[in-house]
DNA sequence: TTGTAAGCGTTATCAT
DNA sequence: ATGATAACGCTTACAA
């Protein structure tokens, strides 16, 4: 193959300047007709591609966007991604993915990418604001998990009503021994979820037991702990609320494992609505969260802090109940 | 905040010259003691980064990898994308990823990334090579998804002996009805796997019944339907050896809806080893892969391939059986 | 409407 | 061991 093409290769098999071939090629409706089309096909003729770093170098502005999660290992996140793409790859920039292992330096490791100019701006889903974002505020857009106290935008959902669809469903069905597996403290969208679970608790108007409240870090093995040790009390409870999918599992597990029927002998509901929870048996009930839409919104917004002066704002999406087969009126309605 | 320092900042500020200031920089070992140090110092001091499009620009190479799936969406992927990041990292490159869904032209523009500079290698997991990659076959390694009859670099499982594993735990345990549920035909990978199955059914002498032949798509779903029809059988098998874990997942689940007991009633084996194999009940009996190690090796690969002269090669990485509670004995032995 | 020329921040070549 | 200078490929004032 010969070598790469260059505007200059093409200015000069066509005699023009260098100048106006850049111009015939980037769209700026300065050329005129009989000119650009010949200048547009032979770029195509001779294979043209514009040299990124170049035109970055120049423009400086690099067409991409970083998109940084806690654990890209979790599925949960792949979905954002992919509506990120879309509206990314829509208006001409690149997606760059990074992970952050919840490692500080690695999250400022990607804020300095931001800085060097590798992108432009920034989708963070970390559940947390790395050290040094002052200067890049209206670089960032903040989706999925929430982040207390912070001046950027973000694109999440709704996580109190959320969970009242949760709670709702489970009361409708004439539960009122409701346990809650919550995720751990401290984090926005973990303690906002507990929150919203109190308060439909409040105005379903049913007691709230303290025994009934547990702890896990939204991994399997902390829903099956959290499950053994709702099941081993004097009076257990019919139905548990995972505050995401992943531990909801792990109640499913916990139960089945005692011999447990469900959703006779327990009702479960998770949230998130990742993949798979349609393929447990039974299939999780569970809310779902609109994951690609978050990651489109989240793109939309941070293109349009990126051009404008849109100034950082939060943006909330709707969420729905998706009812399978773990949820079922309790066995002893009393 | 104050402008970028530059290169040319920092050689102002000491008196000294961009190139050496430069040089320094790159630890090319050009610079004496007394001058490198201070320029370190100096460095670190004024907050410099060097600008990477610039640095591309020049020295032809961007520092990043592309890594190419088919479905970013699968869980399967991302533990190799993990693999593929340490390494790079410690290498001073920066890992892009890029899905296809399957879209050869999708596929294209990945490679033309390539052949833009946007990248400097890339590897492919699409079980599939696109159209134009012979000009970049030094830049290209294969993972995971066999490719027939390509000259590339493949780093993967040997998919033979990983059914070998499921095959030979199952006929230890004194299955002889033995199904399976394949993938589509003609993918590489696929036709390895069920290969693997009939000469392992062979080895062991165990008669193929053509009945016991299913396929799916390696989803959910065609675990499903698959094992419904099994199971309508009149003679049904006491085992399944599905090539995937989301199909063994629909394999258990349409089994459990009819009521039957696993392990007891059938006996289940996937291959993959995927995330929530452990969180589906009972806990999935599988092959794993070493995905990290796969994701790894490809990295290490791309990269002897980039500097040196590295020809194409393939790399089989070892699998193993992680027996957990979809397996037992038949029940009525004969 | 098109051409000329400068410059983005680096690194590589050639001197010294 | 260090400095001067050019060059990577592109865009954009400014000029014509």
């Amino acid at each position: 193959m010969a070598a790469k093409t260059r505007i200059k290769d093409i200015a000069e098999a066509l005699d023009l300047s260098p100048a106006t071939v850049s111009r015939a090629l980037t769209s700026s409706g300065l050329v005129a007709e009989p000119t650009l089309s010949t200048i547009r096909n032979k770029a195509k003729e001779m294979n043209y591609r514009p040299n990124v770093q170049a035109r970055s170098l120049r423009t400086r502005r690099s067409m991409s966007v970083l998109v940084v999660v806690r654990d890209i290992g979790n599925p949960f996140y792949l979905e954002v991604f992919k509506g990120v793409e879309a509206v990314a790859k829509a208006n001409n920039y690149t997606v760059l993915m990074g992970n952050t292992e919840n490692d500080p330096d690695r999250e400022n490791e990607y804020i300095e990418m931001l800085h060097d100019g590798h992108a432009d701006g920034m989708i963070l889903m970390t559940g947390r604001v790395p050290e040094s974002w002052e200067n890049s505020a209206q670089k960032i857009v903040v989706a999925l998990e929430m982040i207390n106290e912070t001046a950027l935008s973000q694109v999440l959902i709704d996580n109190a009503v959320a969970v009242d669809h949760a709670i709702n469903h489970l009361v409708e069905l004439g539960h009122k021994k409701i346990a809650h597996i919550r995720g751990p403290h401290g984090e926005g969208m973990s303690d906002r979820r507990s929150e919203g679970f109190v308060k439909a608790l409040k105005r379903n108007k049913i007691e709230l037991c303290s025994e009934y409240m547990r702890s896990g870090d939204y991994h399997f093995d902390s829903g099956v702990t959290a499950t053994e040790g709702l099941l081993d009390l004097p009076v257990p409870p019919t139905a548990i609320f995972a505050s995401n999918d992943e531990m909801a599992f792990g109640a499913l597990s916990a139960a089945q494992s005692r011999g447990l029927k469900i959703p006779t002998d327990l009702s479960i509901v998770g949230l998130d609505d990742i993949y798979l929870s349609r393929a447990v048996f039974p299939a999780l009930t569970t809310v779902s969260q609109p994951r690609n839409a978050i990651g489109r919104r989240a793109m939309e917004v941070l293109l349009s802090q990126l051009d404008g002066e849109e100034k950082p704002t939060d943006h909330l999406l709707p969420t729905k109940l998706v009812e399978r087969s773990t949820t079922c009126p309790p066995k002893n309605k009393l």
